[in-house]
DNA sequence: AATTGGTGGATTTTT
DNA sequence: TCCACCAATT
């Protein structure tokens, strides 16, 4: 039994207990707003709620499973028919039961943004446009936008109107779907069948929603008519760092409009930093005009000054990342997995990578170039989803000369033509080639073309509907000797493809490990790629522990750490420059995002940046990044110049190993 | 007609 | 550094 009164300040205790009727529940960072969550799911548990009449919706996958662990944790109890997903991911499940109401098949495909290009440069073909006078990604951009609701065709647009129209209609013929449509088809189905609207609203009798800040204006809608009183959404103005995503924090407004009789709760506690860190956080982020003003409270008086270093490039800036992680480690026995280290982008996760792999410190890195998006990956998931479903012209082409089969770009053209002329897909075009000896292509490549559709055809047999997956998509590796095609597509370099080839194994052992988990009911083909379509990152390895946390600082969100390292806080990069030059509300989101950063923070922060920079093939000075001036001086010291260990530190450093030896011989 | 090797360009954040 | 696209070569 839960003591929720001893295990909750008064605001806290209030938010759990109201589950009937709207609540808002605004919650500074730190103040233990995914607690609030855990421990209201907790409660109405215990209040014979039944599981399934409960939706809790996250942002994040990551966010996701660390609430679901929660819970799990808190309760004690399986949690089998509890629904705690991403919006996308509930936007899958509903596809998976209603699409076929608007005309695709449960077997639809869903393109991530390297499909999505491919699927855009085959329209513009289609369309007779030249592909290379057309931006793909911005291209990308706007189309997203415009499912999204952020914007809406402006009259000089009709081309672009055009290719969206084209895209579309080949989406549904492709029987693909892309993330946007994630959301906006089931609130299409929602619109036109008010049955099937109807049919979920009594099922989710609970909705939750976390992070409510990040919700897109068509998030909203959906949640509009899902939702009927007992909605209940929390978030926090100055945490809003999704806005290019279509993220509107007006939809806090909003739902102050639609359920007026709304109960509104502020949590303003923060029980996670110490006064240091609040106090730049509170500074900081007060350069902020649109914002709701916050007066965040920290019972943790004082604390570690905010340590800025300064380093010669970033390779140095990593190897002292993982010095002074080291170093905290003996001292003051913190554990590798009670650091953070957070960094405004992707690519500079190598440095840090690389410098702990030869100082030997366990890290995990999340987000990055995701696992799923590596070549080797989405060749064999193309397979995959090509064989799942045909009609994926996409992840078709994207296989038909791989490994070399000798169809190259000309056949493809002619395959494309035929495909064309027969308004038929790829794969029946295929089929039309190979029985109506068409004399348009070859023989020999005829004869490849048959032998690829029968490999298709037999997989299709072997995989769908039947157990041992893994086993099979290994069968199915090794007859199209992938090995022997990254052994010769890497010549000269056997480690590059090893390296390749040993993600292919990991990838079928994370299948393996899937369809044999327990809890999973469902260990079918077409259930396996709508899952990994979601993940950004494999996330089999569960032993978290003990490892240092490598991520971006927007996939940071949500967690927190005793010491917190944020590398690269230069001019440039945090602010980013490009974002800057998107729009003049950008300034600010950065600052939310160092703002997140700061506040991840339990005891300490150490912040880096470099003297020069290279930038592609340019090597530039650097600046630190203009944020630093807004954190009160007096809560910062300034490390610009590599000071010699002071004999006080030695000592201390030179303790910590003997203890450490003789604690190891004791032994 | 397929493949290889070269060149040039470019690098935000996530589902 | 890595990757996508292009032009010459087999």
């Amino acid at each position: 039994m839960i003591d929720y009164r001893n295990e909750l300040n008064p605001e806290q205790y209030e938010g759990v207990t109201s589950i009937e009727g709207p609540v808002l529940i605004i919650a500074g960072a730190g103040s233990g707003k995914t607690r609030v969550i855990t421990y209201r799911i907790a409660y109405m548990l215990e209040k014979g709620i039944p599981q399934s009449q409960i939706l809790a919706l996250t942002f994040t996958n990551k966010a996701a499973k660390e609430m679901a662990d929660r819970v799990r944790e808190l309760t004690q109890r399986k949690l089998q028919n509890l629904t705690v997903s991403t919006f996308h991911a509930f936007g899958v499940q509903i596809l998976r039961k209603e699409i076929h109401n608007i005309g695709w098949k449960e077997n639809f495909t869903i393109y991530d943004e390297v499909d999505k290009h491919e699927l855009i440069k085959e329209c513009l073909k289609e369309l007779g446009l030249v592909v290379q006078s057309f931006d793909i990604a911005s291209l990308a951009y706007t189309f997203s936008g415009i499912k999204n609701g952020q914007f809406v065709w402006e009259g000089h647009q009709k081309t672009e109107q055009k290719i969206f129209n084209e895209y579309q209609a080949s989406l549904k013929a492709y029987n693909a779907v892309d993330f946007d449509d994630l959301i906006v088809l089931p609130i299409r189905i929602f619109t036109e069948f008010p049955a099937i609207r109807d049919k979920y609203r009594n099922h989710y009798r609970y909705i939750m929603v976390d992070e409510f800040q990040d919700t897109s204006i068509e998030q909203y809608k959906l949640l509009r008519l899902l939702a009927d009183k007992n909605i209940c959404v929390v978030g926090d103005d100055d945490q809003s760092i999704y806005s290019w995503r279509g993220a509107n924090y007006e939809n806090i407004l909003s739902f102050e409009k639609d359920w007026p009789e709304r109960k509104l709760i502020t949590l303003y506690r923060n029980y996670r930093s110490t006064t240091t860190i609040l106090d730049a956080a509170n500074s900081v982020i007060a350069h902020n005009k649109n914002r709701k003003e916050k007066n965040l409270q920290s019972p943790h008086e004082g604390g570690s000054l905010i340590e800025v270093h300064l380093k010669d490039n970033e390779i140095q800036e990593a190897d002292f990342i993982a010095a002074a992680i080291r170093e905290h480690k003996l001292v003051e026995h913190f554990r590798y997995d009670q650091f953070g280290v957070l960094v405004r982008t992707n690519s500079s996760m190598r440095f840090i990578e690389e410098a702990f792999i030869s100082a030997g410190i366990p890290y995990k890195l999340t987000g990055g170039t995701s696992f799923f998006q590596r070549k080797e990956i989405k060749d064999i998931i193309s397979y995959l989803r090509a064989i799942a479903n045909p009609d994926d012209d996409i992840n078709l082409l994207r296989i038909i000369n791989v490994p070399r089969r000798g169809l190259g770009r000309k056949s493809v053209e002619i395959i494309s033509e035929i495909a064309r002329a027969n308004e038929s897909s790829i794969h029946d075009a295929l089929n039309y080639i190979i029985y109506s000896q068409d004399q348009h292509i070859g023989s020999t490549a005829r004869g490849e073309i048959a032998m690829f559709i029968d490999l298709l055809a037999r997989y299709r047999e072997e995989l769908l509907g039947k157990r041992g997956l893994a086993k099979r998509i290994k069968k199915l590796v090794d007859e199209i000797d992938y090995w022997g095609y990254l052994v010769s597509e890497n010549p000269n370099n056997d480690k590059a493809a090893k390296w390749k080839f040993l993600n292919v194994e990991r990838l079928i052992q994370g299948i393996e490990m899937w369809e044999q988990d327990p809890d999973n009911f469902d260990p079918t083909l077409f259930a396996y790629l709508n899952r990994i379509s979601l993940v950004s990152r494999e996330d089999q390895d569960e032993e978290s522990g003990g490892k240092v946390n490598v991520m971006t600082i927007h996939a940071s969100k949500g967690l927190e750490f005793d010491i917190v390292f944020i590398p690269g806080c230069e001019e440039g990069i945090i602010p980013h420059a490009r974002s800057l030059e998107e729009s003049a509300s950008s300034l600010e989101e950065e600052r939310r995002l160092f703002y997140v950063a700061l506040t991840r923070a339990r005891k300490k922060i150490i912040i880096s940046g470099c003297r020069m920079r290279r930038r592609g093939s340019t090597t530039t000075e650097s600046a630190f990044s203009p944020f630093l001036e807004e954190i009160p001086e007096n809560l910062i010291t300034w490390k610009l110049e590599d000071a010699p260990l002071t004999e006080e530190d030695s000592n201390k450093v030179w303790d910590a190993w003997k203890t450490m030896l003789n604690n190891k011989q004791s032994k």
